[in-house]
DNA sequence: GTGAAAGCGCTAACAG
DNA sequence: CTGTTAGCGCTTTCAC
């Protein structure tokens, strides 16, 4: 039974008067400084155990300069954005690295502009040691905020400037999409596939998908415009894509899509159009989300990200600011599965 | 472009020598305390924008006990939440409720038992000046702590507590279970259904579901125990509980889901079975999420739960936790469209 | 090892 | 209307 009925939150001081000791001793034992002598560290602890003492963050940021806190910041409408096993595992690499550091992460949504203000200002505020930002949707103005803010921040996937964009670069770790795409496109040759065609992500908007083509045709660099086919990354939009190109080039013996959802949507109009894969067409997707992977039919050939470790290394830049190369990009590896 | 090249950042003070004038003064300004004369004002706040001074939160949070920023806690794996549209549209009442009041919501998450300790540990540090919790999963320790926080906390749902519960009772918002069932199954009768089954949640486990069932006895006191079947609230489980009371009872006119997604199960196995809708079986579900309720066949009756606006309720508890009652449960109605 | 004293940057009476 | 004076609760030299 905890005591103390009067209001007031009990201070270091109480304490310090309750133990017999001075604030800086009890300060010391809190934070668990060496030089106190064992039987007075084991009074204090009593002590403190008594009053429920729970030291003033506020107090002690004051002096300390350290909250304890990292934000993670997405500007996507929240309920799709964990629909996303790819952002799901991404935090979940964050959050483990800075439970590790002793940091707890909070999530800040920026659904709708009005949103940005009261984000700009909490990060502003000193509540949080750094902030990790999610940029997903173009229109966002993350970077802008990411300018004005004085502590750390690093982003997540590459940012995709435009040409006068005058935003400084911000620290980021992102996959390998270029190197990833050429790995499957490769894989395809390996195949003695000749008819490549590929399904790409919105290209001018999302530097990813820019890169992925940019793979792409660095393993093709004479391949016709007819067997690219834009589409926005959803399984929908594989789909349809697929449909386009096959209608313009019913020849094609294999197609890389820029991301698994797109994948699965091509392998459903394949699947159709009564052409069998990888026999007839085969197919590589990009992301590896196990739950889409596994389950296909056939099973997805892909590109792997190793995710969880993208969100860890996030954080770790978070602290370690100076560290250089400032920016990451993590390797990828093909899974080969049945699709190609 | 900002001056100031050594690293300190700009202070109250600092503000105040350069504007020459007090602390006070600038401390008004900056908190828009009417009593100033414009010309100063103005004079401040040109030194402010020079200066890119920004309030140190620690600092004022230390003085005026309050922090801006309240705590949504969810007890679920982060991934599975959002599915959701429940929580969903939960959260964005609490967050708009608190934007208005001049608050920013921040998520914690509590996936799994490690990230009790930081959780606790922020939540009691001061970070935040109130919080939303949502006890999602029977076995986390949300309640015992909320017990031993000293901020305000609201409940989501009314906590189902186990006889010998310690912890205190916790203001909560919910919405009317109960009655809600009763308007389903009333519905039903009004009908001129005479053999009402009913598919519930897991009322040994769920607060919500123990109160849907009970709705449905207020009404039918006499119901044969074979017309209750229960399942998990997911819609596979509504699928398998309507096999199974059609294999007990075929004779059955109707149908009351304790939740849209196991009326949407039941629905397809109706199907399944040739059973037409609403004609041999009239199905009632509850929630009414309308991305699930408009979209089913035939469209489906149900119970409507206004959650954005239990949202608000929730933020606003926090506010003013003297309010009595401290508690609130939300009225429902029934939403008729074609299954009844 | 331990204590005393000096702030961290801000707000809130209280005078003027 | 504005300035002065006290702290808020904690950490951190610096002596002892």
């Amino acid at each position: 039974m905890t005591s103390h009925t009067h209001g007031r939150r009990p201070t270091l001081e109480d304490v310090a008067r309750r133990a017999g000791v001075s604030k800086s001793t009890v300060s010391r034992v809190i934070n668990g400084e060496p030089k106190v002598r064992a039987e007075v560290v084991e009074q204090v602890r009593q002590v403190v155990a008594e009053l429920g003492y729970v030291p003033n963050q506020a107090a002690r940021q004051l002096v300390t300069r350290r909250t304890g806190a990292v934000a993670v910041v997405a500007s996507q409408p929240q309920n799709r954005l964990f629909l996303d096993p790819f952002f799901d595992c991404l935090l979940r690499g964050v959050r483990r690295e800075l439970a590790e550091h002793g940091s707890q992460a909070v999530l800040l949504f920026l659904d709708d502009p009005d949103d940005y203000t009261g984000v700009a200002d909490y990060l502003a505020g000193g509540h949080v040691d750094g902030a990790a930002l999610f940029s997903l949707r173009p229109g966002d103005r993350l970077h802008e905020m990411a300018d004005r803010l004085d502590i750390p921040v690093v982003f997540g996937g590459r940012p995709l400037l435009r040409d006068g964009d005058t935003v400084r670069a911000h620290a980021y770790v992102d996959g390998d999409n270029r190197g990833g795409a050429r790995q499957a496109v490769q894989h395809l040759v390996a195949l003695g596939r000749t008819r490549i065609a590929t399904i790409t992500g919105p290209y001018d908007q999302e530097h990813s998908a820019a890169e992925r083509l940019a793979g792409y045709r660095d393993v093709l660099p004479g391949a016709e415009p007819e067997l690219t086919e834009r589409a926005d990354y959803t399984e929908q939009g594989g789909a349809q894509a697929m449909a386009a190109l096959l209608d313009r080039r019913p020849a094609l013996d294999a197609v890389f899509a820029a991301s698994d959802l797109m994948a699965t949507g091509a392998l459903r109009t394949l699947r159709e159009r009564g052409r069998r894969v990888p026999h007839d067409v085969a197919v590589v997707g990009f992301d590896d989300l196990t739950e889409i992977t596994e389950s296909t039919d056939p099973p997805l050939t892909t590109v792997h990200q190793d995710v969880e470790r993208m969100g860890r290394l996030m954080a770790r830049l978070l602290f370690d600011q100076d560290a250089r190369p400032p920016s990451v990009v993590v390797p990828t590896r093909l899974v080969r599965r049945q699709s190609a």
